[in-house]
This record gives structure tokens, sequence and C-alpha cells, in this order.
DNA sequence: CGAAGCGCCTT
DNA sequence: TCAAGGCGCTTCGG
């Protein structure tokens, strides 16, 4: 059934003799119609953004365009500010229901994915959508285009002629024909310009305008068609006869009132001209980005697809120079000497995917030559000739992931040098919050260049049959991005203040950690298992007892059925609400424990400590390598305040509170041929940067007197002398200095200590009287990153959090508390890879053995070789002391023990 | 089989 | 209603 509109041409292609087409959209009439289509919480990111109006909408116009065709589109949104409506009657739309909670944020989502599709957005002051969709529906027929107004606001139909039609959805978005002349007629029994008049007599419920009391449709279409409409019907109305005649005259003012706010303006003055609704190709790396943030990929594909971008288009354009196969020394060295001086893309090939271990080849890339060496055959000449190019800072190279390269590489005896960038790291500093920094999503974001695994191109020319997949072709295609990535992200990071932490902090530290990981740490496997024996038995008696409790068996590990048990069966007290009904979390069980005192909770409880634990230990077995040692891998691009995270395992969470979970610590022992491990950690390394940010004069006080700091906070807190501050005032104290640089509220700190809010403020008050300096910093750095967009610690890391100015209240407060606790935790991830450099330097300026293993936020853990120790301590202390300059000295404890837990604390 | 939800360990 | 992480288990849906 095609419609007039899309009907003018079936074919897909617009030929210029095509009529030009305009769409305009009422923008808050349809996401609000997306909104209630699609239910809000299958449709939210992982920041809690609700986004089901964004993707209804998004997904309703891209139909739309598809369909229809527009060569021209816009999209008018009302303001929150008043209309002429609502000053000449105070009561339009009054009486509306509040939009919801999850609504909030999707509209200005919804102007920002317009902005990267180049669609404009319009919105007047004083006026409302409807009244900018009737001016450019007017203004667009005068201009020769065919009008096709998206609303769900019946005063459109007052806009629909020949060549305007309304496409009114009934519910949801569906695939219905718009609205001409004739459907109007059909329906209302009225013609389009006659609607208004009938509006005005019935009336409009959600406009909070009433109309004429019995007067229905039907009654009001009579009177149109036999007086002429409504100037007619008020010329005539003393000779309206019965009950809906009385009404009529009675309430004549609201109809002509009615009558004049639904008469829509059509001669407003647009801030924007029809060039600029011209529909354009999206700004790729715009929706790129938004739709990663909203996470939107099958609308990604679909905008996409109907522009003819495809990511599969895109990468055909990328034109990498056929590699050279370096088949031997003297063809390698001659690659090197005709493109060495080149700024030199590298990529790895290996097998097994990107978790292989073992290299198979290498990839090259200067800017107009690529080659290929496959190190699965190489005599001795040719493996020191790469050697030789490898090691030598004469060739700079650029690389994806420094530290997996390095790696490879040194697992197969050679050493990698020269490296100037890692596009990993580089693409991290300019954008540290993105859950992603491989090769293919990077590419894909800055080059706009598809380079999955997957569309490894299986181009015959190259492949050699019998020597299984070529490795060769898309290592060279990822060496060509890697380079092509290095020279576009240059400029971008300097731009932004990052290339000195490039260069001088996390290219150094990647290097190091890559020694740290490939060194690992001792377990004693015989103590891992007995551990494991141990929990393994609290398990089975805690099962037994829980059982007994409740005379059944149930999955303790199961949030939902132990719902069914503590809420139904037992009808404990309800605890704090979640998504699946009520929290069974530690802290309630505790609660209700103390309530009810019922022994299933103590069963549980026991369980649940125990399995945590064994969980830890069964992972930590499982990852002993073969050297008897474990090895971490850390991940240096993806937490977004520049700390390091550890997986595979994850070594920097392992138990330390309990006394059960301490014993775990004990199977992190020194390995054969040192004789002891050495902790160093950093004192209360946030609170210094705090005192040292905030220039607080009684902070930094206290810290150059070396007090006892939480003391001495609440010795001031408190007003008593600082040998009379009790362990609780203490504890208190303590946990509001950490709370504050997480923007903890007085509700959350009254939870935490298990005190009224009242007293919780208090607290507060007083704290920042004493220590008002702080409270002045914490204020001006949420006010200063709201102005640049960014924070920035000590060093220059920047963490850009643009959430900042959102209009959603959540999203808002959560950049707010980031950008509280960005400065500090960052400054402090800063200030340990700094120290690590400084220690690393030490040691190999004393020649010494010892190495570092371990890094946990503000600890190193290290490994001493037999007569080492105390100049390894001098160093570590040292080092570590002078990782910055800050207005209050760096204390370091040391520790030495022949485990974790002997060193430790 | 992967994602979502819950829960819990660290600094 | 306190920041930054990793990970195991259950449940659910494709």
């Amino acid at each position: 059934m095609p419609t007039r509109l899309a009907g003018v041409s079936e074919s897909t292609k617009l030929v210029a003799t095509d009529p030009q087409r305009l769409l305009v959209i009422d923008g808050h009439s349809m996401a609000f119609r997306a909104f209630y289509a699609l239910p809000a919480e299958n449709f939210s990111t992982d920041t809690g953004q609700y986004t089901n109006a964004v993707h209804g909408f998004v997904s309703m116009l891209l139909t739309m365009i598809r369909q229809q065709k527009p060569t021209h589109v816009a999209v008018a949104f009302d303001l929150d500010t008043p209309t002429f409506r609502s000053l000449e009657y105070t009561e339009y739309k009054a009486g509306r229901n509040k939009t919801p909670e999850e609504f909030h944020g999707q509209i200005a989502l919804i102007q920002k994915v317009m902005e990267a599709m180049n669609i404009p957005s319009i919105s007047m002051d004083g006026f409302e959508a409807d009244d900018i969709i009737a001016t450019l529906a007017a203004k667009g027929e005068a201009a020769g285009l065919d009008v096709l107004v998206v609303s769900g606001d019946r005063d459109a139909f007052q806009l629909i002629t020949e060549k305007t039609l309304v496409l009114y959805p009934k519910k949801g978005i569906s695939d219905i024909p718009p609205m001409d002349g004739d459907a109007v007629e059909a329906k209302y029994f009225v013609r389009p310009e006659e609607y208004s008049d009938l509006a005005a007599l019935v009336g409009e419920t959600a406009d909070n305008l009433p109309g004429v009391p019995g007067v229905g449709p039907k009654t009001a279409a009579k009177w149109i068609n036999l007086y002429g409409g409504l100037p007619g019907i008020l010329e005539n109305i003393d000779s309206i006869k019965g009950k809906v005649g009385d009404s009529l005259r009675e309430h004549v003012e609201d109809v002509k009132r009615n009558r004049h706010l639904n008469h829509l303006l059509r001669d407003l003055e647009l801030p924007v001209g029809f060039e600029a609704m011209t529909l354009e190709r999206p700004n790729r790396e715009a929706v790129e980005e938004l739709f990663d943030a909203l996470q939107f990929n099958t609308l990604r594909k679909r905008l996409f697809d109907l522009f003819g971008d495809d990511p599969q288009d895109a990468a055909e354009e990328v034109a990498v120079p056929e590699h050279e196969l370096l088949k031997d020394a003297k063809t390698l060295q001659a690659w090197f000497t005709a493109h060495g001086a080149q700024l030199l893309g590298v990529h790895a090939a290996t097998v097994g995917g990107a978790g292989g271990t073992d290299v198979v080849g290498l990839a090259f890339a200067s800017n107009d030559a690529t080659a290929y060496i496959s190190l699965e055959e190489t005599d001795e000449a040719t493996e020191q000739a790469l050697a030789k190019v490898l090691s030598s800072t004469s060739y700079a190279k650029a690389v994806h992931d420094v530290k997996s390269t390095y790696k490879l590489l040194k697992n197969r005896g050679l050493e990698l040098a020269g490296i100037v960038d890692d596009t990993m790291i580089t693409a991290y500093l300019i954008q540290p919050d993105r859950r992603s920094h491989e090769l293919p999503d990077i590419a894909q974001q800055h080059l706009r260049i598809s380079l999955d695994a997957s569309d490894a191109p299986a181009n015959g020319q190259l492949a050699l049959d019998f020597e299984g997949p070529d490795l060769a072709t898309p290592a060279v295609r990822a060496a060509h991005v890697v380079r092509a990535l290095s020279q576009h992200l240059a400029g971008m990071l300097v731009e932004r203040g990052g290339e000195n932490l490039l260069k001088e902090l996390e290219m150094p530290l990647s290097l190091i950690l890559a020694d740290m990981e490939m060194a690992g740490i001792a377990v004693d496997t015989a103590k891992l298992d007995e551990l494991y024996d141990d929990f393994t038995s609290t398990i089975t008696q805690a099962t037994a007892e829980a059982f007994e409790a409740i005379g059944h068996e149930v999955n303790l590990s199961s949030p939902k059925q132990l719902q069914v048990v503590l809420f139904e069966e037992l009808d404990l007290p309800k605890t704090k609400k979640i998504k699946t009904g009520f929290t069974t979390d530690a802290e309630s069980l505790a609660d209700l424990l103390v309530k009810t005192g019922h022994p299933f909770l103590v069963a549980l409880m026991a369980y649940r400590d125990a399995t945590k634990l064994r969980q830890t230990v069964e992972g930590l077995r499982k990852a002993v390598a073969a050297d008897g040692r474990i090895h971490t891998t850390y991940a240096q691009t993806v937490a977004a305040t520049g700390r390091l995270s550890s997986l595979n395992p994850n070594l920097q969470n392992i138990p330390v509170r309990s006394e059960e979970g301490r014993r775990i610590r004990e199977v992190f022992v020194v390995g054969e041929g040192y004789e002891t491990l050495l902790t160093a950690d950093y004192s209360q390394i946030e609170m210094r940067i705090m005192a040292h940010l905030s220039e607080d004069e009684a902070l930094i006080q206290a810290y150059m007197d070396g007090e006892d700091l939480h003391r001495f906070v609440g010795s001031h807190v408190f007003g008593v002398e600082p040998e009379d501050v009790s362990s609780e005032m203490r504890s208190k104290v303590k946990a509001m200095s950490y709370g504050l640089a997480y923007g903890l509220s007085s509700f959350g700190l009254s939870k935490q200590l298990k005190i009224s809010v009242d007293e919780a403020r208090t607290l507060m008050k007083d704290y920042f009287s004493r220590f008002g300096a702080v409270r002045d910093y914490l204020r001006a750095v949420v006010d200063q990153a709201r102005k640049d967009g960014y924070t920035e610690t000590i060093f220059g890391r920047r963490r850009y959090l643009p959430e900042l100015t959102s209009d959603n209240r959540q999203l808002r407060d959560i950049a707010e508390r980031a950008a509280l606790n960005a400065p500090i935790q960052g400054s402090a991830a800063d200030i340990i890879k700094r120290a690590m450099l400084g220690v690393q330097e030490g040691l190999a300026e004393a020649k010494l053995k010892s190495r570092m293993l371990l890094q946990v936020h503000d600890e190193l853990v290290l490994e001493v070789a037999p007569g080492e120790l105390e100049t390894v301590e001098k160093i570590v202390r040292e080092r570590m002391g002078a990782a910055a300059e800050l207005k209050v000295p760096l204390d370091v404890h040391v520790g030495i023990g022949k485990s974790w837990q002997d060193a430790g604390h």
C-alpha cells in the first residue's frame, strides 16, 4: 500500500527529478510513544541510564527514512519554558502526570543522536514543537517540498493539505500509512482545515482543554458541516436547539479559547534553514561513540546499513601495501635498510588467537611498505638479524599492547626495544573509560576500519594451501593499522596533555609489568590443598546445619531460593528491596540474625564465608603454572582512574581482613633461590594526597608532625585531646575521611557507622568546620571538572566526565562522585607507578637479582635475593618515598617474611 | 552458551 | 544514597 510520499518513487535511488521530501518529527511526542511502547527495564546501559525511548525513537526514525526516503529531516522539541499558550491559559496542559523517572535524560540523548546523524533538533523559546512543525510544513510547501509530519498530537491534522501528510502512530511504532485529507474526513467527517474547529468544540483532555459537555466528534462534525465551520456556528449559536445547544451557549468562551490555543503558528522565525535539514550521512565517529555508550548494537548496524556505510565497506578502503616475505637475513636487512627510517608498525602473529602464547610471525609496516617474517623455521643468521632490529633503538616502533608483544618475544628469546608508541595505552590515556582498548575497537572508532579476526581475508593469491591459514595477511594488516593509529592518535594525546604520561610513565611501566608477570609469585601448593580441604569441611558442616535448621535441602548459593526460604517459609522480616525481591546479602543476614537469632542464618553465613574462600583457593590452585608459580596479568588500560587491575587470577583482592582469609596469604611464599619476600606499602596515601591537593594547613601539619592522622582528626572533630580519642571515635573519623574522597553522603555515612543521619550530618559538619579547606577543595574539583569536562591528577592524567552536565540526576551524581575520586585515586596510581619505575631503576643500578612481583594499588611485593635485603629495603624506601613531592611526606611501611602473610601488615 | 543479576573479595 | 576493580554461581533466554 504505497502512500503518496513513498509511492512517488518505488525505485531505491533518488533521482534529481524526484520531489524533495521533508520529514518533520514531533520529538517529545514520539519519544513518549517509544517510551511506552518498549519496556524500560529491557533497555538500560550499565550506568543505569534508561534508553528505551531513545532506542524506540531512533528505530522509528530509521524506519521512516527507509520507507519514506526523505531528502530533508528535522525534529522539533518543546522546551520547559512557558509558551504563549501557558501564559494565556495557566491551566494549559496542567494535570499531566509527571514524567516517569525512567524517561529522564532520554530527550537529551535523542538530541545527541540527532546531532551525530546531522539532523537538526529545533526548539524555540515561547513556542511549542507543534508551532515549529506547522511553520516547517508551511515553509516547506512554499519551497516546493512534500511534507510528512510525524506526531502523536491530533492538532497536527490541521496541517494536512495536498502536499502535507501526517503520520499519527496509533500505539507504539507500527507500520501505518500517513493520514491525508480523505483519511481525516473518513474518521472525523470534517476536512483537515476544520479539524481545529472540531477539536475546540470537543475539547482535548491531553491539553487540559475542556470542550462543550455533551458534544462529541459526531455532533461537532454535524454542526461544522451544517454551518460551515466554527465561525458559522457562532453566528448561528442561538438557533441551535436542545440540551447541547444550551451547553454550547454556556461554554462558548471555552470553545473560543480552545480554538485560539489549538491554532498552530505557521510563521515563526526558525533558527535553521532547509539546507541544514538536508539528510546527510551520519557523523560516523560520533555515532560510534554514542552507540557504544548507549549499547545500541543492532541499531548501529541498521543505521550504517541504511546509509550504505557498512563497516565492511569502509574496510575495503584501507589500502595495505602488499607485503614482502622476509625469508632470510639478507632480505630482512635489506627491507629495514630501505624502510626502517620511518616509524614502523609492528604486530606479532600468534597461534591460538588473542590468548596465544607463541609468536609464529612478525609483521612490519612502514609508510609505503609492509613485510612479514615467519618465525616457525628461521635459521641462525636470520634470527640474529631479527634480534638486532627488534632490540635496536634506531628503529622506531609502534605496537598495540607492548606488554603482550614484549612477553611473546621474550618467551622466544627476543628482546624488544625502540618502542615509541603503544596505541593501546595511547587510546587509554585519551579515553580512559572506554570499555575496550582492543585494536579492532580502537581502529573502528578512530580510523573507521574493521579489523575483526573473523574477516581475515581468505585471499587466494597468498594462501599457501599446504601450509594452513594465511597468518601473514592479517598480521600485516594489523601492523599497518597500528602505524596509522599511532600517527592519528599522537596529536590527540598531545592535545590532552598525555604525551609525558605515555612516554615517561606508562610505556616504561609496561615492560616492568611484563617482567613481573613473567616472574610470577611462588605458591605452596601443599598448603593450598590443605586450605581447600579445610574450607570444604566447613562448607559440608554448614550445609548440613542449614538443611537441618529448615528441614529440607536448598541451594545455598542461590539468592532466589534463599529468598523463598527466608521470606516465605521462615517469614523473616523483609530486607532491602532489589530487582528480584529482597536482598540476602551479608549485611542483611547479620541484621536478621540479630533480630531473629534463627540458626539457619548462622549456618548460611558460615557457608557463604567458606565458599567464598574456597572459590578463591580453587582459583589460585588452577592458576599455578608449571613453574610452581602464579602469574597474574596486569591490565594497564582498564581502570578509568589510572589504577592497574589484575586478572587471571586477580591477585589484588586476596583476602586479608578475616583470620581465615589471611591463611590464604600464607600460600604465597618466597621462591627457590631467593631469601625472603618484602612488602612495602604507602600508609594512607589517598589521605595524604587529599591533604596535598586541598592544602589544608591542619591536615598538612598533622602529617608533618607524624601524628596518627585519624586520632588527630578525631581530636579536632570531637573537641578532645588526642590521647582521649576513643577507638570508636577514631574509626568514625577514619570512615569519614575515606568516604569523603568518594563523595560520601550523610546518609551513606550513617549507614556505614550505624548511626542516625542527624548524627552523621553533625559529624560531617564538625569535620568540615575544622578542615574547611578539604570541603573547599572537594567543591572546587567538581566545579572545575564541570567547566573543563575532565578531572586531572597531580601528574596530568585526565578523566573525561561528560555526564557532569547531564540532565539525569542519577548520572550526574555518579559523575560528580567520580570527579571527586578520580584525582585522588588517580594521583595515588600515578605515584606508585612512578615508584615502580624508581624501584626498578634502583635495583638495576645496584645490579641486584631481587625483583618486584606484585602491585596492589598502594603496595609492592618484592622477592629478595640472598644478601640483598638491606640494599633492597633501602632502595624501596627511598624510591617510593621520592615518587612525588607533596606538601606532606610519603610514608612507606616495609615488612619482611617468608610468606606474603608474614611480610604483610 | 552468553548475558544478567547477585554477592563478595581487595585498595 | 561511597570510588575503582575481578570473579564465581545461578538463572534465564536465544
